[in-house]
DNA sequence: TCTAAATCAGATATCAATGTATCTTTAAGT
DNA sequence: ACTTAAAGATACATTGATATCTGATTTAGA
């Protein structure tokens, strides 16, 4: 469904709007090692991020990343078509070619139909799950976010 | 969401079934030129089909591939889990490790509760559908599935 | 029984996703 | 200014998915 990439970058995100508190960043050496992410790696996730607006970064002692927008205007969906892009939400299940998600009847493909149900609610909870809204979920079991 | 390797064995699958008709077996050579798959992977990808007794393959003059089991019998989550595995209908969207499709309350990630919904209708929809049940569907825009 | 047509099997090649290493650039603190 | 700690940037390495190649095996038909 998404990439190891993309669920890094949603994992991190979460991280960083949990645990940034007053400081207004956290450096990629303490998020990669409470979630288990290859430093070097989720830098270049966390760069990414940053060129697309989403984060901003600063170099030097004291730097990292922080968020460029509120967290309550950071949606699931913005991550994800950063990453993986919008092949999840615009193409066919099966892979026909000519089946998109909107598309003509004479171009639909067998399970057209019923997958464009779910694809309605999959792109549903991806754009209306905020950073914000997740964070607030998560008061009381942060410890279990480590994993 | 699915494979690249897991499309080709549905859409290869479906063609099987639209077009076997009197003939009880059909050669990789006119599935893949027909859906424009390469040959040699198609063959692999169907060997391993007939190997989860789902095809029967025979060799020699007019050997080739055709169905193990009535086409009613067999589902996309068949196919799907053979190929690409059950991580879809398990594991946890965004990788959080202790997070799983049928997990205590304690250790859900902050989606679980809207993803669960989603991939109950995911899990309905690959295993209700079923090859017999698509090629009924098909009828009458065979030309199409050709791309 | 010989030949040809087809899959089977296993080795190899390619490519994109994932992960690593190294050096450069930036900025805080002295 | 100098040092140091941090991200930036680029090149490189590894892995797994995807694709190809080659020869072995099986079977129909002459």
């Amino acid at each position: 469904m998404l990439s190891n990439t993309c669920k890094y970058a949603i994992r991190a995100i979460i991280y960083l709007a949990i645990n940034k508190g007053d400081e207004k960043k956290i450096g990629i050496k303490e998020i990669s090692k409470e979630l288990d992410i290859p430093t070097p790696f989720l830098g270049k996730i966390l760069q990414s991020l940053a060129k697309h607006k989403l984060l901003t970064s600063t170099k030097g002692p004291h730097g990292g990343f922080g968020f460029a927008r509120p967290v309550n205007d950071i949606s699931l969906y913005d991550i994800v078509t950063i990453i993986d892009g919008r092949d999840l939400f615009e193409n066919c299940l099966i892979g026909m070619q000519p089946c998109k998600s909107n598309e003509e009847d004479s171009l639909r493909c067998p399970v057209h139909d019923q997958f464009s149900e779910i694809r309605a609610k999959l792109l549903d909870l991806f754009k209306n799950e905020t950073i914000g809204n997740i964070v607030s979920k998560m008061d009381g079991k942060l410890d279990f976010f480590k994993l």
